[in-house]
DNA sequence: AAAATAGTTGACTATTTGGTCAAATATGAC
DNA sequence: GTCATATTTGACCAAATAGTCAACTATTTT
């Protein structure tokens, strides 16, 4: 899907190096988080002199912000993908737990990214430029829903729903992982899918009904 | 409850040192998060010379440490005193929900470091001194659990069901300060509640049925 | 193959940082 | 008051860090 025909022999080098830098950063993220991962760290596990570093990249946000749109862009690529078609809201509410599970359970560095950059956000020193990733990642959910419902359900209340999907899912993975093995984690959360599906469509249906009233 | 009965001008005066470290961490932490805070940023703001910090932490984990034991014994505490006399499954898991929504969302400091202090568990180089508070958090919850429905629920699922309680919470609540004001957040939590609970509620019931059988 | 361009390097600088310690100050015991 | 003890201080040091840059290498163009 997003096979670039690099050409010439430069341009697969340059693209090489980038992406050595951008696995070994993201690498060292899962290790010792963001902020203590230092660019010394990233060029020395990347095996690449300092300086390439700021050829590359403006400074160690710039890098981040490149890494969360690829995260958030597969996640919100998956979400499309597997959503499309749905026609049942239970069915969706399913498919969207379902994405984020799967996401989470088979790609840790990813998930940590995921989880601090969103810390980061309402931190008054953090890295502002990824607030607007993650909200184009709610809209993604928010859109589903609408189209599924539409003129119906009042703005806040999708939006909710999207908060609520992409929140509960990373938060219970959040406290599963302290205790559990890894594989055990996508385990223990499928059983626990049928009722968060249940609840969350619960309360779409409520709201629905609420807002017909007036 | 903690009252400790400070006697001489000298036992004053360090417990107010003391407090002024931990106060001025604790708003740096919300700030700039907790690895970007350094000490002295810390002894700064709490106007303090930079020795008297070490005099009275071995270092920032050591500080961080005793932070997180007051938070997380505090929400233990809440959560005990709450739930205290509750015989109904139902009612058990709404107050348990009802408990954090109050805790975090009139109190940022906390939730940042409640937060961000769960974030660092499991990387390889975080402040591992973390953990136990964590776990014996989750086991209050466990403990609750189980003193309502004793010996039918497998350990395994009471696990599961703290992990749910804290982690959805936390997590709807990580999403929802991102776009939401501050004082919107736990309101809109409160109309997702009730389909919370009984999701949860119902999803017990179910394993214990399904546990029974056997 | 010579020149031009694109990409890479690591030594270097200025700054920041965690942690130490001898001196200074406040407190309590007598 | 005088002395012993507990607490506080900030100058100081060694190590770590972000970012720069002139030299160097690989690639493409002519």
């Amino acid at each position: 899907m997003v096979k670039k025909p690099k050409k010439t022999r430069q341009q697969l080098r340059v693209s090489r190096t980038r992406q050595k830098l951008l696995d070994a950063a993201s690498n060292l993220f899962a290790e010792k988080g963001l902020d203590l991962t230092t660019i010394d760290d990233i060029t020395e596990r990347a095996d690449v002199g300092k300086g390439t570093f700021y050829y590359h990249f403006k400074n160690k946000e710039g890098l981040i912000k490149v890494l969360i749109n690829n995260v958030l862009g597969e996640l919100r690529d998956a979400i499309n993908k597997k959503a499309e078609g749905i026609t049942d809201l239970s069915e969706l509410m399913d498919t969207l737990i379902g994405v984020h599970i799967e996401f989470f359970s088979t790609r840790w560095e990813d998930f940590v990214l995921y989880y601090q950059g969103r810390a980061d956000l309402k931190l008054k020193e953090g890295y502002a430029v990824l607030e607007g990733p993650f909200l184009d990642y709610l809209e993604t959910i928010e859109t589903l829903l609408n189209s599924l419902i539409k003129h119906r359900l009042p703005k806040p209340v999708s939006h909710r729903i999207a908060c609520a999907t992409a929140g509960f899912v990373s938060g219970y993975y959040s406290f599963a992982v302290i205790t559990s093995e890894d594989e055990d984690v996508d385990v223990t959360f499928r059983s626990l899918r049928g009722a968060l599906v249940a609840s969350l469509t619960r309360f779409i249906s409520e709201a629905l009904s609420q807002n017909q009233k007036k």
